[in-house]
DNA sequence: TAATTACATCGCAAATATACGATGATTATT
DNA sequence: AATAATCATCGTATATTTGCGATGTAATTA
């Protein structure tokens, strides 16, 4: 592959293929909605209703964490993560614009 | 990693994964961009504008067909290629489930 | 019919992602 | 203080993705 071609393209579009590689993976689906389903959730929760292994969570949940998706405050020895609202809503419309920007070409090809 | 295990989860994150993947590279979504822009769109006009090899965007493309956001004719030596807007408004809508759904269970943690 | 055009597919190299056990760091419990 | 619990990180193996040149196929043109 010799380089990563990624960097040349445009920023709106390299913001929504990075959102959407975010909840590329089941696991990940997964794991947002169990953060969301409980007001604040910890890790070993997630662990326990997925099959994943600990540290394998963990990784998905710093992914998550990086793009900002949910939040993670230490709290003692646990790790408490929440949704990030305003980071959904957010991600949310980029879906729906790019969508939207999307149809408002349609002019109907064969 | 031995095995993969996206299979072991449900049926609509996996769903959301798939097409989140679909989209989760730049060059698709550039792709998309392009192809909702003309009426149709044939694939060397994409090479024009994109800085990938022909076959690199065939390969895009046939993700793209794959999943079912775009749909593509063989015509004469020509190969066309158009949104399938009925796809991309069925994801918009998975995504605002998604989203919605998620949403519901806001509770307002730490 | 030969050459050209348009594109898909193959084969390969390199980059990334996925997954886990082991280990480390930190806090809680005994 | 020793042990246990909770979680992050490291190292590593394997799987998947990305990218391209080369090649194959089909239609178009000369």
């Amino acid at each position: 592959m010799a380089y990563s071609k990624k960097s040349e393209f445009k920023d709106d579009e390299i913001a929504i293929a990075e959102f959407a590689k975010a909840i590329s993976h089941p696991a990940r689906v997964a794991i947002l909605k169990e953060v969301a389903m409980r007001q604040s959730c910890i890790c070993g929760e997630i662990v326990e209703v997925l099959p994943l292994a600990q540290s394998t969570v963990s990784q998905h949940l710093k992914e998550l964490k990086a793009v900002g998706l949910i939040d993670g405050t230490v709290e003692g020895a646990k790790s408490c993560y929440c949704i990030n609202w305003a980071m959904i809503e957010k991600i949310n419309q980029l879906f729906n614009q790019f969508f939207e920007k999307t149809q408002c070409c349609k002019t109907g090809c064969s």
